[in-house]
DNA sequence: CATGAATGAGCCTTCATTCAT
DNA sequence: AATGAATGAAGGCTCATTCAT
């Protein structure tokens, strides 16, 4: 699985052969066949696995009670520095979720899926912290969610994929840096102080 | 071409066979190659004229002189709007520059410039806020202009052809209240009054 | 068609290979696949127009008017040979049709359906037969009938692609010697004089 | 080889998967190959029981003195009941042995050769019977003996396993009705009273 | 310009057989 | 005797591309 996932971001899920997989892995392309029932099969594999740790990453940063603003902004950077992390280190995982399209309808359907669920877990956290009153209640969470989501995807997949101008130091970021810049630009924007 | 680009979007590039696209477009196999010279050629062909509408649309937004903040946030609303209606209106092409990415190499390439282009367009207009002195300082310009470049493309994808959660509106808002929404987000964050 | 159907009769569907029957039609690969949607679409192509045939050469010995035994048992022998005729011309598809059984369940069910009508047509001349007077009312008219189908396809078999005992002559006989013999053990038996 | 003959009967050799077999079988794959040199053995080996039980039963049958036609006829009977009875006990042997076509070169000659066998036994029989002045010697003995095999196997066929016109009663008869049937249209043909 | 038949390389999948344990 | 993981050759089918007309 771990080499099926690299070189399906390297190079395309359709794009890679059964026999790319196995000659990597050192096995016979039949033995393949003895682990996953098909191509796709494994695909689905390598996102399932992929969604659940993911998932549990998201939740276990969790606002579960009040607190003023700063503390507020410090746990939504321990978020994103744990997403960060995770991206990280399953980075070709990473690079499928949010950059991968042309596959079959079936996977494309478990990514989008999976993005959707990891969106909808930002909306919560962000419904919580209304209610909480550490955020103003004016604007639609939907679309907070959505900005939100759009924000940490468009950092991650340049941090880590490119595409990025060349001069960009975007990839030599730490992992707290980073963390650190999104979540100042999340909360405060371009004029923040 | 533009039939080839709704399949190349809905369906994926490697899904999309020649066949599929001379019989929408009712013509015999062998003139499709009278008009390109592969597969790929059609797909760069429509790469490169949808860069050259959508640099024309940003270009067409840049900031020149000074002027207050109210006239900047009101600036980059209308650049923003502007994208946005480009994106309405070519939204196959804009599904591919944004989420296609199981392509060739060269395909892939191609849209990658294109991404990067776009992205360095925003750059140029921050560096010019900046010297103008309506934006602070502070921050690495690249991560700002990266940052605006994932809002920007994350509102697009969700807004046009989700993945977005079922409940979310925002499929359903105007291109200048999603440009309102992005605007706002832009310069004051969540927190921005 | 023709080559399929040879080499069906010869090794089995299953043995053989679209590239045996490519090769022996010298056309491509491809070509094959521009005519037939698959290899069963070829077989029951090859079954369908040998049903039609086969059928017409039936319904043409049908019966009609009341006549003495002796013209029962010409007529009876005309059908018998042009069956036979008919197989000689047709042999491959004969054999297939009375031999085949390691096919596809549809490949199987259209042999079957076949051989049903086949013996269907024989059930109503010999009821006609029975109606007219010039066959006992006695015995069970599908026993007959199936009786009769027997006796045909063992005898067609046995003489045009054995198994016969090596000593036998049966596979030198002609159509018309064939058929004196079998219709006159279809009406007089063993014990006929 | 029970489950093995079943399996190629109903389906065919070549759609019998050896997993098919160890798996109904509740063993490991590994084991059948300790028990099988490989999947044509064990067809082979099925083959030759068969084929042992099968000529033993028909031996029984032989006439070995004169006697009246009557008795001639009630052997004659007596001889296929038991016929039909072996079949009825091993109908899935006798399916292959009387359709099956689709296999292997050596498996189909095994059969092949086992068939001829039974055409020779009951080439005997006849023989004998006109040495010893029951049968007329006008017709040739082969034919003969490949009317009766003929009539058999087809007999057989229909009433075990299809084809047949759906209307037909043929599998309801029983193993002493069937040969009644048969026996009567062996001596007396169609215009036997 | 247009047609559509022909090409053939390429890939996923199957399955009989082997083999270390 | 038995297991079951591993093997790898083989084959049906797809589809971008070519080409004669």
């Amino acid at each position: 699985m771990e080499i099926a996932v690299e070189r399906f971001a390297k190079y395309g899920y359709q794009n890679t052969k059964i026999s790319d997989i196995v000659n990597d892995a050192g096995v016979a392309q039949g033995t393949f066949y003895w682990y996953f029932k098909s191509k796709e099969a494994i695909a689905l594999e390598i996102i399932e696995s992929g969604r659940e740790a993911l998932l549990t990453v998201i939740q276990r940063g969790y606002r579960t009670e009040a607190g003023s603003v700063q503390e507020m902004v410090q746990g939504s950077g321990r978020l994103l520095a744990d997403i960060f992390r995770f991206a990280q280190e399953h980075r070709y995982f990473m690079e499928l979720l949010l950059t991968g399209n042309g596959e079959e309808e079936a996977i494309r359907n478990a990514f989008r899926e999976t993005r959707i669920e990891m969106e909808k877990s930002f909306r919560r956290n962000i419904e919580r912290a209304v209610e909480l009153g550490m955020l103003p209640k004016s604007t639609d969470i939907h679309i907070r969610a959505a900005l939100l989501m759009s924000l940490i995807e468009g950092i991650i997949a340049r941090w880590l994929f490119g595409p990025s101008p060349a001069e960009s130091n975007l990839a030599e970021l730490t992992v707290d840096e980073l963390a650190a810049e999104a979540v100042h630009f999340e909360f405060f924007g371009l004029l923040g102080i």
